[in-house]
DNA sequence: ATTGTTATGGTCAAATAAAGTCAGAGATAG
DNA sequence: CTATCTCTGACTTTATTTGACCATAACAAT
């Protein structure tokens, strides 16, 4: 018996699958409406089902024109590379371990030098103005989703 | 389904981008009339798009005869564009902003497309797993020492 | 020169149209 | 029977659209 949100995945997937690209855009409140289901269901969904870690990156803009952007991405590469950095739910990412992970990037080649620096000056300590923990915490984010991104553009330059 | 205040940011782009020396003058009141909106609805159209982030700058006459004039900023040096940029760099920083100032600084070529998303993946809302007036203090930090990286760079690929 | 008229453009706040969050109720698998 | 998954609705945030009212410039008639 699947549930209502399995068939909304179902029906999301069914659209990414068919599409060039891997990339499509949808409204929030046509899904909701054609499976009857409140509108935050969508978003229950969204966030179990079309994870990072199932190789999926969303998106999304509000008001009028707005819409959710999904973008389907090899999960292979990606499972490597959040397993190379243990990224977690919830893992903390130190600045060192960061560096390192970046370092390994570069000597495969996913990343050049400058890119490598760039991404630093966005996630050293310095830029988070936070405490230790959030720190950690936020880098985590910022990482998974730079992985999506990598993954899915086949880290070519 | 893109909203009016997009098709009309594509149009005058557009010419923007077919105009000799990037200086165009268009009138509010043709493209009102032309998109069946109200005028202010061009106001918020160059206000929201047509920013000096995205190495815009609009002026405008009123009275008979009256029009806008937008100028695509030519390339001008590096450094001094970031000081620029730097400067309109407060406290908090806005997703729409941050997108902005990344546009801006593709379009002046000190990025390429791939740094820009690569950037864009770290500081976007999503990734930053805070409250709105954090994200916006972070961005704030970030965009700064990219910048200021970027600057000690030259911007040179 | 002064004044009134008309033709522009500018501002701002309210209304509308999305999407997001979160906590609690309900359902289901082990 | 309990832990986990799903569903719901009230409330929040963000983006866009609209309209009433304001400011300025050119022109025409004193």
């Amino acid at each position: 018996m699947p549930s209502i949100s399995d068939m909304i995945e179902k029906f999301i997937l069914n659209i990414v699958e068919n599409s060039e690209e891997g990339i499509i855009h949808i409204q929030r409140n046509d899904l909701s409406t054609r499976f009857s289901c409140v509108p935050s269901q969508i978003n229950y969904v969204i966030k179990t089902r079309f994870t990072i870690e199932r190789g999926f990156l969303v998106e999304s803009k509000r008001g009028e024109g707005g819409f959710l952007k999904i973008v389907k991405i090899p999960v292979i590469q990606t499972k490597v590379y959040l397993e190379r950095v243990s990224i977690g739910i919830n893992n903390y990412i130190g600045a060192e371990q960061a560096k390192n992970f970046l370092k390994g990037l570069v000597e495969e080649n996913i990343l050049n030098e400058r890119e490598k620096n760039i991404i630093w000056q966005l996630l050293k300590d310095e830029s988070l103005p936070c405490d230790r923990e959030n720190k950690g915490y936020q880098r985590g984010k910022m990482l998974r989703n730079l992985i999506g991104y990598l993954a899915k553009e086949g880290g070519k330059r």
